[in-house]
DNA sequence: ATGACTGCAAATGTTTTGCAGGTTT
DNA sequence: AAACCTGCAAAACATTTGCAGTCAT
């Protein structure tokens, strides 16, 4: 498997962009941060260790992450875009407890399947989705029960 | 079961709000439309009825036909919400299309029963769940494939 | 020289909010 | 009177874009 700053580097190449200082530091801070961020999130990190850095160019980052694969974009229907690394990260759903708000990531593979069937049933070519599933956890049912 | 009109009515009681001619008006446009409708869509509907309402009444409204449970948001991802009545409706997924927004509404079986079966074996009770498809429908495929 | 990259500020587009006047109870 | 509702315009919010200057090839 490559690794993300490798197949950044190819990314760049292959659309003839230049890599940077100010790209190669977002990429780095990106990839260290697990979990979802936003642009603005990013922003503030990337400001920390480098404040002459502009907020659109954190933007067009994103932007190029995406395209190449590297990011991608998780919504949150909040109005707030965010991003977590694609690379080297399986992908999953999400299983959250509408009563304590855990949220436990899962993944099916029959489901993965049926969804692409599914999608192709009505003339779809999939390139991605989102699953969430509300329940209430084993924790939960206990308190509520007795 | 109770038509939309009632529960709205109940809901506007419950919360000590009032029963306006601008909501009854953004009601019935807003239930007559089927499929997804966007804030800005429905206040071109509704002005086309009432020039005199204004952009704000109709966001507040959606706000409350949300809360109401009447409205549910619908996310294309696309930074714009979009809504569908959710009142004497059979539940459905969402499979979209990231080119030209078409959205198909689908409902699978086995995928229902594969949820289910993945909660539980988390320990989760499933109570409910969104998904949402996104790929590339057909027109869209022949359009870019040549 | 050409083309890419940057930060800044201005622009964009959607949604929310403050306000002053109007309406219902 | 008190509490709600309205349209309007301004504000808020995340994101994008235009621009003038800088840098690499």
């Amino acid at each position: 498997m490559k690794k993300a700053a490798e197949l950044f580097n190819d990314f760049i190449t292959k659309k003839n962009l230049r890599m940077t200082p100010q790209r190669a530091l977002i990429l780095d801070i990106f990839l260290k941060k697990q979990g979802h961020i936003s642009a603005e999130e990013l922003y503030d990190l990337v400001k920390k260790r480098d404040p002459s850095i502009g907020q659109a160019t954190v933007y067009r980052m994103l932007k190029l992450l995406s395209e190449s694969g590297i990011a991608r974009a998780v919504e949150f229907g909040d109005g707030v875009a965010r991003y977590e690394s694609h690379i080297g990260r399986e992908h999953h759903d999400h299983l959250i407890c509408t009563e304590c708000n855990k949220e436990v990531e899962v993944v099916d593979e029959d489901i993965e399947k049926l969804q692409e069937r599914l999608a192709r049933k009505h003339g779809f070519k999939l390139t991605g989705h989102k699953m969430y599933l509300y329940g209430i956890c084993r924790q939960c049912q206990r308190k509520k029960g007795g």
